[in-house]
DNA sequence: TTGCGGATTAGACTCATTCTAACTGATTAG
DNA sequence: CTAATCAGTTAGAATGAGTCTAATCCGCAA
């Protein structure tokens, strides 16, 4: 269910961790290992439950600190949809979301880089913006989602 | 401060009401009035205090009742950043929110169909989007803010 | 050993939003 | 005219994601 980090994830924690000033620890090792197993952009409790399995006295407290920790340094995005529960996602790549009306799941969507260009172009000047969250909301046929 | 509805705003809130089978209240007229006043994506403590000014019974969770009821007859736009206080926004064309780091500030962003068309088209076969979502964040030169 | 400082933890707290149940007031039916 | 109806309004309680606090825990270095 919860593979294991590979010998490059474990590098990317640490380097990630370590150039921030701050620790690796078995806490979040656990929590990043539940990230990268199942890209589904999972909430703080859904986060929680499943690291549980693998380390049942992890504190929810700790999980919201870990996951602060991440977004801090770069490891992971925070993905917001509305006022619902934020969700997590590891995929460092450029990427929008496009949230699923029925199912509620939370799918990736590529951005070449010519359309974030076409999409800077229409700031006015003295506009200068370092993020742009982008996302989609509607119906997504169901296409068996990829165990990764 | 809060100027009246001229008559065409009252019209556009009468129609969208009646059409979806919902009534003119001095209450509704008053948020609208506030939302049309001041264009600067207020959040729903804000429209509370200004209604307030001009109609002093009002409850919050009136107004409450009201941006849910405008959103749903598609008078207003929902704006969320984060998980910041949803604000409310009655430019209806298409447009992306740029919020000022600095400020907190809340910026329209005209939006060109060409753009809007160039989003869709990252989209895979099988996704189909009703809302797109984008905002920035970033800093924005302080030019005064238009009165209206 | 002991002390330090970051990390973890349980539980209290916050606060935007939602819910509930009583009330208001306009409209309709008899 | 009453009375029933019904959408809308209201105060206040409840909810729940997220934050804060204060007490440990623990690896490391003096
Ligand atoms: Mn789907
Ligand atoms: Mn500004
Ligand atoms: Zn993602
Ligand atoms: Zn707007």
């Amino acid at each position: 269910m919860i593979r294991n980090l590979t010998e490059q994830d474990k590098e990317h924690l640490q380097e990630a961790l370590v150039k921030s000033g701050q620790k690796v620890t078995p806490q979040r090792e656990a929590v990043f290992t539940v990230l990268l197993a199942e890209r589904d952009h999972p909430t703080v409790d859904e986060v929680f439950h499943r690291a549980r399995e693998v380390m049942p006295g992890l504190s929810l407290a700790t999980v919201y600190n870990c996951l602060e920790t991440f977004v801090g340094c770069g490891l992971v995005r925070q993905v917001n949809h509305e006022r619902e529960s934020t969700r997590y996602c590891p995929n460092l790549a450029p990427h929008a979301h496009f949230r699923d009306k029925e199912t509620g799941q939370v799918h990736d969507i590529e951005l070449p880089a010519e359309v974030m260009k076409s999409l800077r172009s229409i700031l006015p000047p003295g506009f200068d913006s370092e993020v742009i969250e982008i996302s989609f909301h509607g119906r997504a046929q169901a296409k068996e989602s990829h165990s990764n």
